[in-house]
DNA sequence: GTTTATGCAAATTCTTTGCAATACT
DNA sequence: AGTATTGCAAAGAATTTGCATAAAC
């Protein structure tokens, strides 16, 4: 299916360790991952300023996204598991475990129409839900 | 209506000078801030350190809150501006604007039910919209 | 008078930048 | 070969901690 050398190419990125490292760790986890986290648990050992690079090229090409996160800690999810890179999904629903801490991603869910008071333009729309996972209770 | 004093006192908090002014502000402003806001703007001139010290006590103490911010940066807001402690409390809607960087309070915005996959348990609901807000139109 | 908050110094962590060496296409 | 990425050093933010002084109750 996706294989990081597959985003790689299709985002036109040049094929290094250090980011096929970082995608393969972000499709095993399938939850949303900081610098810090990944700093941690890539097996080889990249620079931290690397991996900040790396991570700044991924948003940059609309490859990865933000996870907004209440820990003050910058979180990032893959974007568009799927196939559908265009369809640019603008709305982010996720849910934070109090407990272990993991955010997921809720594919699912699709969120309800807001209404802005006048003025107001919609662009984006962020839903954290927290509370307990199912593997914390 | 809303004093400082009285919110200190309701919270069972010392009254000093630089408690006193980052709710003055939180009031004034009405908008989420961040700890370099609050130090760029109070008008006495408070140690970093006092005003992070005092955001936390005021976190702990349920006086204020965190913002969900994709800058990186910690923004907070006072919680519960009216009377009304209740429930209402666990749920956030804000509207941050993208290009004067200012996040509001959006109240009249009542989030609707999400059902959450089997086993998690949902404690705690955040929306954040961005767009483009109605000064910067 | 006791308790709590403040200011200062200093330590940590987080993130960015410049530049030469290296790897990718 | 030409361009982009990496690693290292170092600078700059953001945040936390310890301790003596000062302020609040």
């Amino acid at each position: 299916m996706q294989s990081p050398i597959a985003i790689l190419q299709s985002h036109k990125l040049r094929i290094t360790d250090c980011r096929l490292e970082i995608i393969q760790e972000f499709l095993d986890k399938n939850i949303a991952l900081s610098h810090s986290d990944l700093e941690e648990t890539l097996k080889q050992q990249f620079d931290r300023v690397t991996i900040y690079r790396s991570l700044k090229t991924f948003l940059d090409k609309d490859l990865i996204h933000k996870v907004l996160d209440d820990s003050g800690a910058t979180k990032y999810a893959l974007c568009s598991h799927g196939e559908t890179v265009h369809d640019h999904s603008h709305e982010h629903v996720h849910f934070k475990c109090e407990t272990c801490g993991e955010t997921t991603c809720l594919e699912d869910i699709t969120l309800p129409q807001v209404k802005l008071p006048a003025g107001f333009e919609k662009k984006e729309m962020s839903l954290l839900v927290q509370g307990v996972c199912e593997k914390c209770h």
